[in-house]
DNA sequence: CCGCATGTGTGTAACGATACACAAAAAGTC
DNA sequence: GACTTTTTGTGTATCGTTACACACATGCGG
């Protein structure tokens, strides 16, 4: 009965006709309101609400204008993961901070791991990107810059047009590592997905046939859910930091290995495990591996608290103890973190954020632009060997 | 040096000229692959490559469309509350999900508490809304209905215009309110904030000089961070369920009532304690109140396992147990109660979250608008009275 | 009383795309 | 082969606003 007419949107002419002004001086009042006088600005007021008019059509004042009044946010995850991720949530909220601060709309861009993402990108009405870490050959990326808006993008990959924010991953993994494998005899590694196919694996440290730069190429492919279980190809046992396309895990994977060869160890001879995910439940399983048979580790370097977590949990089960039966590191000293005593890294994923979105917004001078962030390294008992 | 050049956006018109085609097939190519033929598209995605055409211009597209592909959510709370409460989070997840699935990209409009919110709603480019609950009073709501867009509200406040999602929070408070009361002599309820005031205040339960409907009056001001502290005006002891202007507080604050005069007690000998956020750190300050001096509770409801975990808290350091010296629930079963051994009321947020996505954009029949959904009363250790 | 800054109102010309209607070619259909 | 249907391409006319340039009035110092 109360069926919604579809009203056909009140237009600025007709509220300026009904105030007895010109358009221009309802532009104004909405837009600049002090570039009209006061009577003129209550006039219109009175005239809109009258003929039920909500506003400056924003997509007509984007077109017209050049700006949209919002800030994109684009996740090289799942959408869900801004709300799912524990850091993510912390980074988030930082971003959110500035928004609120400039009066500015938080866009999170759809992305499913899906070809249309890089649509998504393309149609998104921003006025600037904020680009939460990816892959190095992720397309999204290039569909960013090639949008020509300001971007700034947190972990990674660096690219041209794009201001770059990370703490330093390889040195603060140094610096954890030394702290987990000190007195060690058969460390291992758990580690975030190494490239976009996100497989979880099992293996050993491998180095490249040749050495290699920065950037390492992998076959682009697949989105977040394709993880093939076994992988029939050539030896998975090898595991190269160079070969990892997440420039974060790359980073940290060879930190970890220059704290262990630093000490005269055999990167070959550390195990490496995959996380296909970043989640307590899968870090649980791998550990179960990592912390048994003939090899079991006796010092495990998580990349992540969550995984961390996971491994406390597999080693509780398997009825080992910590630091007693092995060594444990996690990465960004979350909540749980302390609770458990946990030796981590700490950094401030929301102060990040922060920067992220000012530099994306341009109120932060351009000398702090392509910034490197701190980090310290927090003991607690997990790496206190006894 | 390579200070980015202010290039000129290119148009479609110029794609066209350069692929040999006209506007409308280039804008087919974009909108809708499947109607133009597999060459001109080629051709189309050729020609803007090499002009680096970054796609239709979005406030054009919605302009001319009237679609934004945007869907909207407003808190009725400071923007970071999406990332910070760990219940809106879970709430946000289920909205994402939904955007993720739909292509669509996910707006948060910033809210700050201040009178600016208003516009800023206005503003938003949006094709729906998702509201999370807010206060009766809150102009925001109106602004929203004002847009005449699809819009969702989750908690409250009803209007016509919305369609209403929420549990029977009433019903559920009855339900916990019972079991936490059961055999207790001295009960007391910590309570979210009661309206957009949100200061916290200590008083016992108290009734209206008139009875009064669903919906009650206050006065409409101030942002978020305008809590007085300390209230000078007549008597701050009474606190009346019917007044507070959060839907949500006041069917829970009904049904706690309820739960405890139904066994025949005076709600008046109820001690209340407002909290002015969803904060731990706020509700242990509160709960030592309640917990001490010679009314000290020997039940406390808290709206919140947020706040039940201040309350545990607040419990070890004045060395009471629970439920040795007083039973203790909570509400929305997070991750944190089970291990606690909370009692609480268990509802999936992020479901809610995304029905409420699904009912803004259309995709979930009519018949399920306006819907109530579940609620579990999950017993654990907390009120099992000794 | 001039010169100049400031405040306020107006008209015009885009901004860059898509809805719509139509036309021509290609593909079935009997 | 005549007919209908589908596929594909094309103009034209807006969509609703704001940038810009200009006009006029007012105020103020000299």
């Amino acid at each position: 009965m109360s069926g919604r007419t579809a009203r056909r949107r009140v237009t600025m002419a007709e509220v300026a006709r009904a105030a007895g002004v010109s358009v221009m001086t309802v532009s104004y009042a909405y837009g600049q309101p002090g570039r009209v006088s006061d009577e003129a600005r209550a006039r219109v007021r009175e005239a809109a609400e009258r003929l039920g008019y909500p506003g400056p059509h924003p997509g007509a004042r984007s077109l017209r204008s050049g700006r949209t009044g919002n800030l994109g946010v684009v996740l090289g995850e799942h959408l869900t993961y801004a709300f799912d991720d524990p850091q993510a949530t912390r980074f988030m909220s930082g971003v959110a901070q500035v928004c609120a601060d400039h009066g500015m709309a938080l866009t999170l861009v759809p992305i499913t791991g899906g070809p249309a993402d890089v649509d998504r990108v393309t149609e998104a009405a921003v006025d600037a990107f904020v680009v939460w870490t990816t892959a190095d050959d992720d397309p999204v990326v290039d569909a960013i810059v090639a949008t020509g808006l300001p971007a700034v993008i947190h972990g990674g990959p660096r690219r041209e047009g794009l201001s770059f924010v990370a703490a330093d991953d390889r040195a603060a993994a140094v610096a954890v590592g030394r702290e987990v494998f000190a007195g060690a005899r058969r460390p291992g590694v758990l580690s975030f997905p190494l490239d976009r196919a996100r497989v979880s694996r099992l293996g050993f440290g491998a180095s490249p046939a040749h050495t290699s730069g920065e950037v390492a190429s992998s076959p682009a492919s697949a989105g977040f859910g394709g993880a093939a279980p076994s992988d029939t190809g050539p030896s998975p046992e090898g595991i190269d930091p160079d070969a990892s396309t997440f420039r974060v895990t790359r980073q940290r994977l060879r930190g970890y290995r220059d704290a262990w060869t630093g000490t005269g160890g055999d990167w070959s001879r550390v195990r490496v495990a995959v996380c296909s995910t970043n989640s307590a439940s899968e870090a649980e399983a791998l550990a179960a591996e990592l912390l048994t048979g003939p090899h079991a580790c006796d010092a495990v370097a998580a990349m992540g608290d969550e995984l961390a977590l996971g491994v406390l949990r597999a080693a509780s089960r398997l009825g080992l103890t910590v630091p007693g039966d092995f060594t444990l590191s996690g990465w960004d000293d979350s909540a749980a973190a302390a609770p458990a005593g946990l030796t981590t890294i700490a950094q401030s994923l929301r102060d990040q954020g922060i920067r992220c979105a000012r530099t994306a917004l341009g109120v932060l001078a351009p000398a702090d632009r392509d910034s490197e962030v701190p980090w310290t390294l927090i003991r607690r008992e997990s790496t206190r060997r006894p």
